[in-house]
This record gives structure tokens, C-alpha cells and sequence, in this order.
DNA sequence: TGTACATCAGTGAACGCGCGTTCACTGATGTAC
DNA sequence: TGTACATCAGTGAACGCGCGTTCACTGATGTAC
């Protein structure tokens, strides 16, 4: 990159070459995805909305796919970073799981249209997006790293957290899926009303846990 | 209808009248959609399997999403029958919600293209599609009377009920999705092997509701 | 039983659309000498 | 410091595709008389 030798340069936009156009279609393609949606997600709308031709973007990404796949990373990288900012609201380790499934639930009814791309059957073969898979079980590790701290110092076995980690996801992206496809009414998805819900589901999981 | 005068009659579809082809229409539907995924399924594509004219559908569903819609109701209604079925084999309470919950992940992993098509979120706005909002309760309701049967005689508020039913729903939902989307592995999608973690994930909560 | 006619359920050509992608190109940049 | 040149990162026109849908039509059917 190195492209701006003065730091009060002109800014990238009015420049033949960008500098940084891969990272500038990522921010069109959320933006844009915000606003049309996953169907209105598409190659030359996302080159129209950073102010590029059609062709741009193959310089950047290898095609469609790619570029959809790095907007699925970018999703995976704010829910970790979401679930984490839950955790660490807790004291508990119970807390701290129940309030990492909560930010999940609450950052898909925030951003229903991301949610969905980053759980896209099209990017579903993660041979295909390496990176894509790294950065998805990263933020799986977030829920799993809550459930061994609430399983503790018990002996419990490591093919028994690894259960209760994915049962504990599957709660919560149950939760998620149902109130942005419309399962349990418009209402539900307002970010309290979800939270709310939340907390209620996971109280049954997160509590019969405790109990165990 | 009453398009066969005689019980021996000619095959519908040799004739000009076809004589039941909104069913014969969901009936492609539903294969080309097993066959070529959720993007295979267009308006042409169904009439194109049904050997009927591209325009033929219009006669019978006012657009694509009728179709599609119509399409989605039968899977729930196929559903509701996997789930009644998984709750027919089991004595207890307790086990009947989980073998309704089992029986909902093996019908999503055996059909995951019809499973993401009932939950599409162009079908999200339920109020456009009554009969199939109706469709889709119904399978919820073999959750919740499942649900109810546990808590069973226990003075439990219906609130209550119903967060428990949601609970239960949402884990199992969450589990058929995330098998389906690859978020397990694409091994997991085995039915033999989806099942067995279906149990292992449910027991956690409907043990822990037993314990309640 | 025949017949006129309204209605139903199909046809087939065509339209406009936006898509992903190809192709050949050109302007800008960095570097070796 | 200048300059030649390879490389990088953009352009713009065009292609073929399949889609949903419109339009005007026609064959088949049911019914009233």
C-alpha cells in the first residue's frame, strides 16, 4: 500500500487508484446489505456504492463469492467482539454464558441482514473460505471458553462440554433465526423485547446447567 | 374439478385441461427444489418440470412467492407429521419432547433445501400468507403441547409454557440449521449422526426441565 | 338431444431487467539503472 | 536526478443468461335453454 507519502494528502476517493478499495467494497457491500438487503447484495451494486466500475472489484476479489465471504468475516469478527463485550458485563461464570448468548441474540435482531449472510448456505462449504472458517469458530470459542469456565474445576469430559458448547449455540441461534425470519411475530424482533426473550430461554438451559 | 368422468380415463396430463395442476405444480416444486437447490426454484423451472407452458403457473398462483409459499406450507405440514410421528414413539412426557424435537432435526438434515425455503425470509411477513402462517403454528403447537404435557399437572403460569416452548424450539431450530449451513461440519448432516446429536444436545434441556 | 355461449385453463412470443463476467484498454505507480 | 519499463489498479463497452411478468390468443369444458 504505502500510497499516501504526505499524511494531509488528498483523500483516496479522487485518486485513479483508490489505495484501499478491497477494505472501502467491504464497507459499501455492509452498508448496502443494510439497505437492500441480501438480494439487493450484488456485485455491481457494491462497486456503484464506492463509486467504482463494475470491473473494480475482480482486482480485489476473485469473484462474487469472495467478496460476499468477506463481508460473512467482517460479520463474525463484531459478533465475537459483541458476545465478548456480553461476557465481560458478568461476574458469574454461569452469567458470563448466559450474557455471551444474549449479545448474540441481540446482534442479530441489530443486524438481521449481516446474520444472514454470515449463516448463508452459499458460504456453507468452508473448505472453499479458509479464513471465513477461522474467523467463525473464533467466535463459537467465545461460547465454548464460557461453558468450560461454568464446567470448571469438575472432571466433567471434554466431549461433554464440547455438547453443551453447541447446545448452547444452536439455543441461541435458534433464538436469533426465529425472530429475524418473523417465527415469533414482528414485535419480537425490537432489540428489548429480543433481550428479554433471551434472558427468558436461556434461563431454562443456562440454569438446568448449574443444576447438572 | 370432476375432470374424470370414467374412473379409467386418459392420464391428466395428456390433456389440454390438466385437472389438477396447482397440486402437480408444488409436486415439481418440491423436486426441483430437493434436485436444485433453493436458486433453482423460478417460476419457469416448476412449469418447465410440470410440462406446462412458463405461463401456466399465473392461473393458479397469483405470483412466484404464491408458489413458493405454497410450497412452504406443505413443508410444515410434512413436518408436523415428523414431529408427531417422533412424539408417537415415546411413553413419558419428558421423552415425547424430545423425540419431537429428534424427529424435527432428522426432517431438516433429510430436507434441508425445503427447510430453508419454510424459513425463507421472503416469506418473513406472515400477514401476507395467512394459511401458511396457520401451517407453520401448527408444527409449533406439537412443541408446545409437548411442552404443556411435562409441566403437566404443576400449577405452572402459561407464560411460562410458552418460554419453555420457545426455549425448546429455538435449540432444536438452531441445531437443524447450523447442521444444515455446515457450522458443524458437513459430516454432522448424516442423519444417523445428526440424530444421535440432537439427543445429546436436547437432554441438557429437557433434563434440566425435568429437574425444574 | 343439440346448440350457443360464457368461462376456465392452457399457449407462445415478447419485453425489460439486472446480473456475473469477458475482453481489450489505459492511467498511475514503483523501481532498476 | 532522469528515464525506461514492468506492474498494478482502474475503465467502459459488451455478452449471454435466465428471470418474472405482460399480452393477446385459443382450445376445452360446463351450462342454460
Amino acid at each position: 500500500m504505502s500510497r499516501a507519502k504526505k499524511p494531509g494528502s488528498a483523500p483516496a476517493r479522487d485518486r485513479y487508484h483508490h489505495g484501499d478499495l478491497k477494505r472501502a467494497l467491504v464497507q459499501a457491500a455492509l452498508e448496502l446489505l443494510r439497505r437492500e438487503g441480501v438480494s439487493g447484495l450484488t456485485l455491481r451494486g457494491v462497486a456503484r456504492a464506492a463509486g467504482v466500475s463494475s470491473m473494480a472489484p475482480y482486482h480485489h476479489f476473485a469473484d462474487k463469492t469472495a467478496l460476499v465471504a468477506a463481508v460473512a468475516e467482517t460479520g463474525f469478527d463484531r459478533l465475537r467482539d459483541a458476545m465478548q463485550g456480553g461476557a465481560n458485563t458478568a461476574r458469574s461464570p454461569a452469567a458470563k454464558l448466559q450474557q455471551t448468548g444474549v449479545a448474540a441474540v441481540v446482534f442479530a435482531v441489530e443486524n438481521p441482514e449481516l446474520y444472514r449472510v454470515m449463516f448463508s448456505p452459499d458460504l456453507a462449504d468452508k473448505t472453499e473460505h479458509p479464513s471465513l472458517a477461522a474467523t467463525a469458530q473464533a467466535a463459537f470459542m467465545v461460547v465454548a471458553d464460557a461453558v468450560s469456565q461454568c464446567e470448571g474445576r469438575g472432571a466433567t469430559e471434554p466431549s461433554q462440554t464440547r455438547t453443551t458448547a453447541v447446545a448452547s449455540w444452536a439455543m441461541v441461534h435458534g433464538l436469533a433465526t426465529l425472530l429475524i425470519d418473523g417465527q415469533l411475530g414482528e414485535d419480537a424482533c425490537d432489540p428489548r423485547q429480543a433481550k428479554q426473550l433471551a434472558v427468558a430461554t436461556t434461563d431454562l438451559l443456562f440454569e438446568g446447567l448449574q443444576n447438572q
